[in-house]
This record gives C-alpha cells, sequence and structure tokens, in this order.
DNA sequence: CCGAACTTTCAGTAATTCTTGAAAATCTAG
DNA sequence: CTAGATTTTCAAGAATTACTGAAAGTTCGG
C-alpha cells in the first residue's frame, strides 16, 4: 500500500468510525486528516486533500474548534490560519466525555429529575411504577456521570494511570 | 406535570439522547417507552403510543433485539407478540459497549493494523512520521478497548462494583 | 482609508437516512 | 389444508442533515 492510499484509508475508517458515533463523517475526517499531519494544515490543504467546499471546511473546523479537538495557529508574518489537532488521544477522548457530559448526560439528568414531579397519588400503582423507574434510572445515569467525572479528572493520577498501564503492557 | 406528559418527556429525552449517539431516534423511543413499562407491549400498543407505522416499529424492535436490549415475550395462548426491554442500565450500557467494540473498535483497529503496513522507505520522513502517528493511536485505541473489556467483564466482580458504588452513595 | 488576502455566513441544493403502507410471508387454530 | 391473525419486507416518498458556492464580512499592511 502506498502512503496515500494508507492515508486516505485511515481517513476513511476514523470516518466510519465517527458518523456511527453521530459526529458527521467529514467532521471526523478533517480531525483524522490534523491527527496524521506532522504540521498543521491550511483550510485550502484540508479543503484540497479531502475534496469538501471552503464553507464545509470552515464549519467543521470550527466544530472540532469548539469540542476542543483541534487548535488555530497562526505563522508570524502570514495572514493565513493553520490548524492543529490534539495528537493525544486519551486527551481527546477526555475531552469528548467532558463535552458529551455537559451536551447530553446532564440535560438527561435534568429531565429525569424534573419527571420525577409527576403529579398524582403516590399510591397509583401507574404513578408508583414510573416513579421507580425513573428513579432507578436516574441513580445509574448519575453513576455514570459521576464515573466518567473521575476518568476525567485521573488525568495524571496515578492510580488510573496504573490501572489503564495495566491494559497495555506493550506502550512504550 | 400528568403521568402522561411525564411520559412523553422522557421518551423524547432518551430519544434526543439516542440520536446524538448515531442511535436512531425512534429505536430510542421505543426503548425509553419500553424501559418505563412495567408490562412487556406488543407491536400494537407502542405503535400507538408513539404514532409510528406498524414498518417501523418492526424495524426498530428487531435492531433492539440485535443491541441485546429488547426481548420478544409470548404469551401463552396468544398469537401475538410482547416486547421487553432489560431495565438494569448498567447491563443496559455493558451490551451497548459489547456490540460496539465489535462494530466499530474492531474495524478500526484492524485497519490501524493495515495502514502500519505503508509501502516504502522507513526512512523517508513522511512514512516514518504516519507509521509513527498510526502506532501511538493503534496502542491508544487498544487500550481503550481492553479497559472496556474489562469494564464489561467487571458484571459481578468485587472490585469495580465497589468502586462503582463509591460514586453514587446514595444508591437504595 | 484602500484593497488584497483571507474567513465566515447562509440560502439553495444534494445526499443521506428514516418512515410509511401495502403486499408478501409466516404462523396457528380448527 | 385453510383462513384469519400477525409479522416481515421493501419500494417510494418524506424528513433530516450535510454541502456548496458565492456574497458579505474581517483583518491588516501600506
Amino acid at each position: 500500500m502506498q502512503l496515500d492510499d494508507a492515508k486516505d484509508k485511515f481517513i476513511q475508517a476514523w470516518g466510519a468510525l465517527g458518523s456511527n458515533w453521530g459526529i458527521n463523517r467529514t467532521m471526523a475526517q478533517v480531525h483524522a486528516l490534523l491527527l496524521i499531519s506532522p504540521e498543521s494544515l491550511s483550510a485550502d490543504e484540508i479543503m484540497g486533500t479531502l475534496k469538501i467546499s471552503r464553507g464545509n471546511a470552515n464549519m467543521n473546523l470550527r466544530a472540532l474548534i469548539d469540542w476542543g479537538l483541534v487548535q488555530k495557529e497562526h505563522k508570524s508574518g502570514e495572514r493565513r490560519e493553520y490548524f492543529l489537532a490534539e495528537k493525544d488521544i486519551w486527551q481527546v477522548a477526555q475531552q469528548v466525555i467532558v463535552e458529551r457530559r455537559k451536551r447530553e448526560l446532564k440535560p438527561v439528568l435534568r429531565v429525569l429529575e424534573d419527571v420525577k414531579q409527576v403529579e398524582g397519588d403516590t399510591n397509583d400503582p401507574h404513578v408508583e411504577a414510573f416513579v421507580t423507574a425513573v428513579e432507578e434510572l436516574h441513580s445509574t445515569v448519575n453513576q455514570a456521570d459521576r464515573f466518567l467525572e473521575l476518568l476525567v479528572k485521573a488525568k495524571g493520577n496515578a492510580f488510573f494511570d496504573t490501572l489503564f498501564k495495566l491494559f497495555a503492557p506493550k506502550v512504550k
């Protein structure tokens, strides 16, 4: 396999992964491209490589910056902006966890708390069954949320670092 | 808030959560409905409540069964099928992890191994940079994969049970 | 200021994904 | 077997989501 084919194959695979996770394919592809670029790239380079329009490149780059996965870089004496991806995938994963907790888990937790306040006789078996189910859900989602919080805070934490390394004996 | 409004609100929220995670909204809504139903429901009941067509209900129920989140139930003396959701959300999460590892992480790992075999002079700085980046990615994704594997196997494992409970002191 | 270089926006269009509904298939009681 | 009840399939249409390209906006050196 040639280098360019290999790059393309990786970009496609990363794009497919993203699209299974509710991330638009192009956004994931731009991310992939930046992940394997040692140097930062300009919007034009990205447009050219991925064959996408300027508007599309701009929007997806902005979204990536929003997620904290990509940074703008200004080269001195140059008007043009360059883009650089965070290369440490754990860092990326943490960033994604932080954002998704904020954007998705928190709202669900709020709704669960909210619907627990349903009106009606607590002795009504229908109400009671619903409240019980919702409480159970709330408790578990909350547990998951706290677990993820810990995972994110574990950066640099010796306990988790050790735990993680247990599963990757061959990391160099 | 009335019971039916509360149910609807929860169903909508769960649907929105799903659609952010690459799961189609209706599938997540069907799942939500079953989660808060103490008894199993027939396809007609689901169609009626969610106002969806028979075909749609059938497809999404099948997908939920595929993911191991819902089971068919046959009531004796009845031709009609009923559907029942797994109520334990940790169980649900584990099931989802198992499936996504299989469907998404594994293929990415395969591609990463594959593109590492790129042809060309290892001394070519372009090739070298690419291979290094891919190796780094592979190692981290692999680490994550093993971590998730452990998480799934931890069911009933005292270590993780304890760990989890640390984050939910108020679980009853 | 001016204008060149570059970035952002967004209305219209394209592509993708989801849903419907009706026909075909399957099942089961009699 | 047969017929009614039920489930499954799938082509066509609807809805959603993503992309383009051109126009508007921004920035900055001179």
